[in-house]
DNA sequence: CTGAAAGCGCTTACAG
DNA sequence: CTGAAAGCGCTTACAG
């Protein structure tokens, strides 16, 4: 059924003009007459021709796709992320090649296939990456972003959310509320988000004078939440945590579920909870989770502009980016003193 | 910082072999002898050659891309979509392009520009799709599916949930509870599969005896959702409805948050909801959603067998599916009669 | 402004 | 099994 495909030849053919001509009509900017362009664009329109993408693509060494490789789809904050990724590509006419990694895993072959096809540069917002990986992209020369997170040793251009200010933010609130026992959730050890967030807050804890937080791990999903949670708040009366920080918002509202409905305990009152990221169901009336607030789209938004300046520009290299964080408290965590303050505060960075 | 690219030349010169043997060994299938194979590896090791993808798509007519146009990736139900469709999709050695629709909006470009790129075919799923657009594509005679929604009067392939069963079951439940006004908020009227819930929930509803539900519409958003329901309930005592359901859940869980914490009226004792879907937050125990309950991930891997089907065997056509659906009954509806069953029902499809 | 021609990097009959 | 050669559909100097 697939019929033969149209090409500027058939179209120089019917048009009676040269194969060059019919080319040139279709590259903006190129030197045509206008008689020659309407004879071409009436003979295109006739035979339903459009010119074929991959092979302009092999001849000018351009492909223009973006290789988009995502971690966690289902994360409302990475829908977020990939969907500006995805509009603001679109909106200069750029493809992108998409590759979701599973579960969180390495994604594997994305890159390589990716590298295949040639995409002008790559934007990798997966916690998972491992350094050959990357560096294997560095050796062919293609641009690449990484989006919230690092990869040690290699300097390669990110943007990022402060993580730190997010996660010092996080401690100071808990400590302000007069807390001692206090615990972390962590999500991915091996990411480098993770572990900016983990260290920021245990060393803001030990300024505050409080001794380390109790860690465990959640795989930064809502069932791996509720279950850490569930093990934290089952210890002895001595150990139990006053207040847990989980490292994104998805595995805190699994915990407040499970403290709520599973425990059938109160929050902030028997457990204040605090998350990150501020996704949507944060700030459910029946949720009011207390968190750190991060713009994913705008995340997108300057990893966008940061591959395509580095195309443009034929470089693999350009500054990183920080992103401020807000604070945002809500009801799921026991205010300072007596007066609870339902406001963002800004947070320095 | 580009640097020229290694190709097939470049090996089988510093392997001492044509270029057609280089070709070879990285044809699964193809005549190379074992020696050759050997010489051609290693050399490529060294240079670190890798086939160019856009190169082998010309000759050979298929570039193992197939594009992915979706519409609301922000929903919880199009992102499991996703998700699985591309690791289908990439399990299989396709690569996706993906495409994505502004705010439910046509898609516009996406599938002209798909095209030009040579996707050997094309999933689709969104709410708003021009005929147009899906003409032109079976006229390039590309293999196209659509998930969860149908083109009037165009005989393309499509994989949907059963929007029917799915709308008479929530009609009976909201029936069988003794309700008489009904209400129905609508996502986007020109969706297929917004008409088909509409249809066949208004035609139930009569058939059980009941006058006509009242309608408002949502957009399948969130606070389209809390929009719609504010309005139906803040009408007077005699039309206000006693039952509200709504397209997706999306606009459900808006709903139930405007009845519950902007209104102040309870779930289900003033004002049953019910919503499609069973997105994972339905079953929050917090939100406990009456619903209707389909499989995203099911829907994603038929409808990517029947576009590689297709794509195989050379044909645009192929058998529609229509996948059941299951009446999930939690606490947002008042239950018939005076036994509450929270148990999940077959729908008879 | 226009056309003839080379070439992007590959696959695949074809002849040996 | 192997190599020389044609060709996929385009862009772009080059000469006119």
């Amino acid at each position: 059924m697939k019929k033969r495909q149209v090409t500027s030849l058939d179209v120089a053919r019917m048009a009676g003009v040269s194969q060059s001509a019919v080319s040139r009509t279709f590259t903006p900017g190129a030197c045509v007459s206008e008689k020659t362009r309407l004879k071409v664009m009436t003979a295109a329109r006739l035979l339903g021709y459009k010119p074929n993408a991959i092979a302009r693509s092999l001849i000018t060494q351009r492909t223009n796709m973006i290789g988009v490789v995502i971690g966690d789809t289902i994360n409302p904050f990475y829908s977020e992320v990939l969907e500006e990724t995805t509009q603001r590509l679109q909106a200069t006419g750029r493809q992108v090649m998409l590759f979701v990694a599973a579960a969180n895993l390495d994604p594997g072959e994305a890159l390589p296939q990716a590298l295949q096809y040639q995409v002008d540069g790559v934007i990798v917002s997966t916690a998972a990456l491992s350094p050959q990986m990357a560096l294997e992209c560095a050796n062919v020369g293609t641009p690449m972003v990484l989006v919230n997170r690092t990869i040690e040793g290699l300097d390669i251009p990110s943007v990022n959310v402060d993580h730190e200010s997010g996660a010092r933010a996080a401690a100071d609130v808990l400590a302000d509320a007069g807390y001692r026992r206090l615990a972390f959730v962590n999500g991915i050890q091996t990411s480098s988000g993770n572990e900016a967030r983990r260290r920021a807050f245990q060393r803001r804890i030990a300024e505050r004078g409080l001794p380390p937080a109790l860690e465990d791990v959640g795989s930064y999903t809502y069932n791996g939440g509720f279950a850490a949670v569930i093990r934290l708040m089952t210890m002895t009366r001595e150990h139990r945590p006053e207040a847990i920080f989980c490292a994104n918002d998805v595995m805190a509202l699994g915990g407040l579920h499970a403290v709520r409905h599973h425990l059938g305990l109160r929050v902030p009152e028997d457990v204040s909870i605090i998350g990150f990221d501020d996704i949507p169901e944060a700030s459910w009336p029946s949720v009011d989770l207390t968190t750190i607030r991060v713009w994913p789209r705008e995340l997108a938004a300057r990893a966008v502009s940061m591959v395509l300046g580095m195309v443009e520009s034929r470089t693999t290299t350009c500054d990183s980016q920080i992103l401020p964080v807000e604070l945002v408290v809500r009801a799921s965590t026991r205010p300072a003193g007596s007066k609870a303050s339902a406001t963002a505060e800004r947070v320095a960075t």
